[in-house]
DNA sequence: GCAATACTTAAGTCAATGCTTAAGTATTCT
DNA sequence: AGAATACTTAAGCATTGACTTAAGTATTGC
């Protein structure tokens, strides 16, 4: 198995904040405006732009500037990076307690032979 | 649609350290002790019980003492939750792509013929 | 009992973060 | 052209977060 790629990083770093997952939530609903995303924040609009980076340079969020309006919108596929390593540990647990049942985890193990 | 439930703010918060992510990891290959976690880490025993108090208040991991050792281990459920976060956001998303058709998200609309 | 082990807890330090205000720049409207 | 709009960039600041060291507390081994 490979490790997962570096980005995975940052993106957990860019969700690590409430703000930018409700910026990831709204725009989940649709692109948007940099003032649209700001609007329901309750924040000023130069820290929406800095959370607004910090999305864009981990590849969660793509943007375009059309005349002095830029758009945001979600980019799906690193969502489903940082899904998987989710998925990936999960399944990774869940296949150790089927291999080695639930009760050597319980603590009262000594020693377990290895391989 | 409901919203996420409150301890998803803390996972987030959590796996945002690359440290805890680590950990994590370690756990997702079988539990392990306090010192066991802390060994490939390079960093005080005392930082890493730390980081533990943040992966157990999150409900990522659960640990039990047995004598004087404390033995952690994944709560897969929890990862489950996170996990499905990335993908209601992907999902929502996709879902808008398919209702407005991706050309509407370029903003340059180049007339180029639909469907 | 005494020492080693395996944490545990309490400060304290220092850098990174999440904001703010203020002063731009580029576009669009009238 | 001038004003309003929609960002953009630069400081600065207060807090949080990730450590550290140091001094405990329980357990276990000799």
């Amino acid at each position: 198995m490979l490790k997962y790629s570096p980005p995975v990083d940052d993106v957990f770093r860019a969700v690590g904040d409430s703000t930018r997952r409700d910026m990831v939530e709204r725009l989940g609903r649709g692109p948007a405006s940099v003032s649209q995303l700001a609007e329901p924040l309750g924040m000023s609009l130069s820290a929406v732009v800095q959370h607004l980076a910090i999305l864009e340079a981990c590849g969660l969020v793509r943007s375009h500037k059309v005349g002095r309006v830029r758009t945001c919108r979600l980019e799906p596929m690193i969502m489903r990076t940082a899904e998987e390593w989710f998925a990936s540990q999960r399944v990774a647990w869940e296949r150790n307690l089927d291999r080695l049942g639930e009760y050597l985890a319980e603590g009262e193990t000594k020693q377990r032979s290895k391989r």
